[in-house]
RNA sequence: GGCGCUAUGGUCAAGCGGCUAAGACGUCGCCCUCUCAAGGCGAAAUCACGAGUUCGAUUCUCGUUAGCGCUACCA
């Protein structure tokens, strides 16, 4: 058996969305469940559609989900070039044969002729469909009309009747009937191929043994197999899946929040719980595990085990996933993640973490188990950073100003002389404090009392004094007392 | 309008003719708790509808409905 080899082609029309994600994701899993390769191939013919910047945004995203590819932009290959603007010339020849051999022909009719042809056939309830036209315009005749100024697109012939049946690995044999298909258009009259047509094109020149693609492909396919018939050419083995859905169940787009990665990136989401839970979007190790890496994907994964069914992709899901990953993932991985949090945060800058790598560090081991998101580790991290008057929105300070010094000072006598605190002494006055869900306070004293008395409620709560260390909380409550005072 | 795909709780998802219809997220309740979380335990909640096949349908067949996709000189 030959070489597995598949392809992502991402239309670089913009970020990179889950979607397409998706559809990266499990090409990867295929080539390296078979031991084949991926390949990455850039559909750049939309030219209107172009967007600036698109191609490093979505090579950026797929590299940082840890999707490589084995040929294609950034690492080469044997079948390049991997972008379609640069392959213009191969599509030209391939449909120049095909006109040659009198299976397409060129077209003349105008946009607005085709169009006012369609909404005939629509007002008469009638299948939209060309009427080919021009199918019977000699090659000649046609040669003629181009020198003279005209600009034609193609057209492939296609049979008027029968039917085709598609193969696909995960919906199995789908048949279409040959009536509802038209001579369409494989090359546009600028001289840019059209997606079904450069797509056979370079799949068979790629050598893809498999496509792998999004479900809104499967009704194209026919069209596909029509032009590898006409260019002699065995297809590869198709295989659709289902199509990722906003909640609302309409197709995917800016309004729905969050859809590309990107975007969940910055949200503080990090890659492997994004990787892990689109795995799980529409496929599933068998078991009852939900949370596994990669490699353990691969090994299990299977192409026919995947779901038919269009999934609508659920945040909560992916935040809890995301709370798994930020409490097991090596701390290693985390820091450089977070870093950027806590700049965009202006809590701290770059000097800063640099000269205080070890305590960063601490800090976020200590914070990680309690939070999903990294901007939550960077909200349960301010406390650390600001004092007390930055927690005092609620004027509780001023509101119970004898207690809570009567109270901060208690603690520091205690901490100071390292005694173990006397928990009672102080009990009414917190509990007071409290109520009015005051937790300017609390947030400095809680945990160094918690600390004193030695009882852990939380890890990380008991951890805050160690972390801050006794030095650096003395200070921090005598700033508390001080700004308390001036209430 | 035509054609195609799909149809199990709010979401993802096991199930492949006989089960009290797994599990996860979320929700709710309880426990833990000297903040907020996290964690532990438990509960509520599902086979779209209608025929047929069968001793027996969530499971097979057909139809209906719904969602999505394709029907472009978009990809």
């Amino acid at each position: 058996m030959s070489e597995v080899r598949v392809r992502f082609a991402p239309s670089p029309t913009g970020y990179l969305h889950i979607g397409g994600a998706r559809t990266a994701l499990f090409n990867w899993l295929f080539a390296h469940k078979m031991g084949g390769k991926l390949i990455l191939r850039i559909e750049d013919t939309d030219i209107a559609r172009l967007k600036e910047d698109s191609v490093s945004q979505i090579l950026t995203s797929l590299k940082w989900l840890g999707l490589t590819w084995d040929e294609g932009p950034e690492v080469g290959g044997n079948y390049g070039p991997y972008y379609q603007s640069e392959r213009l010339d191969l599509y030209k020849k391939y449909c120049d044969q095909l006109l040659e051999e009198g299976k397409a022909y060129y077209c003349f009719c105008t946009p607005e002729e085709l169009e006012a042809e369609r909404e005939k056939q629509r007002l008469a309830k009638q299948p939209f469909r060309y009427a080919r036209t021009c199918r019977e315009i000699p090659l000649e005749e046609a040669r003629a009309r181009i020198a003279a100024g005209e600009k034609p697109s193609v057209r492939v012939k296609i049979p008027q009747e029968g039917s085709i049946t598609v193969h696909d690995l995960i919906h199995g044999d789908v048949t279409f009937s040959m009536d509802q298909y038209d001579d369409f258009v494989i090359m546009k009259s600028n001289g840019i191929p059209t997606y079904n047509f450069a797509v056979v094109v370079d799949d068979h020149l790629m050598q893809m043994s498999h496509v792998l693609r999004a479900e809104e492909h499967l009704s194209n396919t026919p069209k596909q197999l029509l032009i590898y018939e006409a260019l002699g050419w065995e297809p590869p083995k198709f295989g659709h899946m289902s199509m990722i859905l906003a909640p609302d169940r309409s197709k995917l787009s800016k309004r729905h929040g969050a859809t590309s990665v990107e975007e969940f990136r910055s949200q503080g989401y990090v890659a492997p719980a994004i990787v892990n839970y689109l795995t799980l979007l529409g496929w599933g190790p068998g078991d009852e595990r939900e949370v596994f890496t990669l490699e353990e994907t691969v090994k299990l994964f299977e192409l026919e085990q995947m779901s038919k069914k269009a999934a609508i992709y659920d945040t909560k899901k992916l935040t809890w996933m995301n709370g798994q990953y930020l409490s097991e993932l090596p701390l290693d991985a985390i820091l450089p993640e977070v870093k950027p949090f806590f700049v965009e945060a202006g809590l701290v800058d770059e000097a800063w973490l640099d000269a205080n790598e070890e305590y960063f560090a601490k800090l976020i081991d200590t914070v990680r188990v309690r939070v999903k998101t990294l901007q939550e580790v960077v909200d349960a991290s301010t406390y650390f950073f600001k004092d007390v008057e930055a927690y005092d929105e609620k004027g509780v300070a001023k509101h119970f100003k004898p207690e809570a010094i009567e109270l901060l000072e208690k603690c520091m006598a205690a901490l100071e002389a390292d005694e173990v605190f006397d928990l009672e002494s102080t009990e009414a006055i917190y509990n007071k404090i409290s109520e009015d869900n005051g937790l300017a306070l609390g947030k400095v004293i809680h945990p160094t009392r918690l600390a004193l008395t030695g009882r852990t409620v939380s890890p990380g709560m008991f951890d805050v004094m160690v972390l801050l260390g006794k030095e650096r909380t003395l200070a921090r409550m005598a700033k508390a007392i001080e700004y308390i005072k001036t209430l």
